[in-house]
DNA sequence: GTTTGTGAAGTCATTCACAGCT
DNA sequence: AGCTGTGAATGACTTCACAAAC
């Protein structure tokens, strides 16, 4: 698979790719190898070895050349990658060609803090609107943008181009929104709120909990000083 | 070389001890169970059946018994599992019978927000220490926790039993920060910055990074535009 | 020499399906 | 009857190891 460089992307008809399905994992690693590849390239590096990308982004080298081999882009032989041809190739595979709208719904002290996150224009989304039932928030302007009443969500959706739902209410109102969005015509949703959404299929839904992450934690930390007694480390490989 | 960064969320890099020894699978959907658990008691239900948890969880019932099993909790055949029981069976597993200690460092937009996320303290969460390199920032009040120098990080995890450290900084302050807590001897770090953080053997890291999940997201968006137009949806995968 | 690309092997995770308990 | 617990089957992911390409 050989296919040379070309690329820039865009929805060709031809498939360059398999990229249609994409396992789960590999789409989940994407995203960290162009974060890695944005740095090296500010550093003035154009090419860039499987291992040396690889150990940048805390992954197996044989993964990440069986990855992006997955997704089409090739490196020669001998020599590396070529780091913008690869992180082009990676942006296109993600849709990062075009900016993305995002709506975030619920903007107390977490929305807020996502609505100002620079993280999220600086690699292509668009915060465009913002939206709460609260009328203590409606109408506070955030960095520009004015908080609106949910109930012109479904309005904005349709009037503004919104494609990605983020929500940040409380959970017990969470299903609501994503059933606003879905009804919107939303079709991915990440999701704040502590809840397993039901949307329909077709619908992409990420969820991120942040106390989930700290139970996470306090398993391996609870463990760990179980395991004091027993002094039994397993040796594992450690990357 | 030292590098032992973490994967972005699944992979246990910490060596448990045996009897701990859960996969990273099943111990990422301890905590679902448990909120989905909380739920179901405070709605007045004390007996509940696999089929009915794994539906709160998004989970299937097969495996939902079987991560039960694996932790050695049971269930009455024929009846279910006590809700109550049940809870703080995993509760004990995931080791938050004690409180946890938590300092933040780095108190940004997305800082203040953890800050002040009140989902920490409910689920047995002590946000006691944070920290700033900052001087516009350092002497700041977030309700009634003072910011404090980073400086004084070492001594603060020493003298307060920190055992838990998020990472709210710029990814360019993520390492030293990460040093620092190692240092002072903190083996779990929460990781909001956009990079990856070498730690020795037995420290745990859990990154997050949201703009991660956005591009997630898009590759969803994305493929669903050009995909074939009777596409099959694959199932999404929680982290 | 270096480094990619990939079959094959290995490891881990999920689902199936049913025996066995209540 | 209903439901759990689990071996077996399936599927997914990762790593190994090496031939082919530069």
């Amino acid at each position: 698979m050989t296919t040379t460089g070309e690329g820039t992307d865009q929805r060709a008809a031809a498939p360059p790719a398999a990229a249609g399905d994409l396992p789960a994992a590999v789409v989940r690693r994407l995203p960290e190898y162009l974060r890695a590849l944005g740095t090296l390239s500010e550093s003035g590096v154009d090419t860039v070895s499987s291992e040396t990308l690889a150990a940048a982004t805390g992954v197996n080298s044989a993964m990440l050349r069986k990855d992006l081999s997955q997704l089409g882009a090739s490196g020669m032989r001998g020599v590396g990658y070529n780091v913008a041809g690869l992180a082009a190739h990676i942006a296109a595979v993600l849709g990062l060609t075009k900016d993305s709208r995002v709506a975030i719904i619920g903007l107390g002290h977490l929305g807020q803090a996502l609505a100002r996150y620079p993280g999220f224009s600086e690699r292509g989304f668009d915060i465009v609107g913002l939206f709460d039932a609260d009328p203590g928030i409606i109408g506070r302007d955030l960095d520009g943008l004015r908080v609106r009443d949910v109930a012109l969500l479904a309005a904005a959706v349709r009037d503004e181009g919104i494609n990605i739902g983020v929500i940040a209410t409380p959970g017990a109102a969470a299903q609501h929104v994503a059933d606003l969005l879905v009804d919107a015509g939303v079709t991915s949703i990440l999701n704040f709120a502590p809840c397993v959404l039901a949307v329909p299929p077709g619908v992409a839904v990420r969820k991120v909990d942040l106390a989930v992450e700290l139970q996470i934690l306090s398993f391996h930390e609870h463990h760990k000083s179980l395991g004091r007694s027993e002094t039994q480390i397993n040796k594992r490989r450690e990357r």
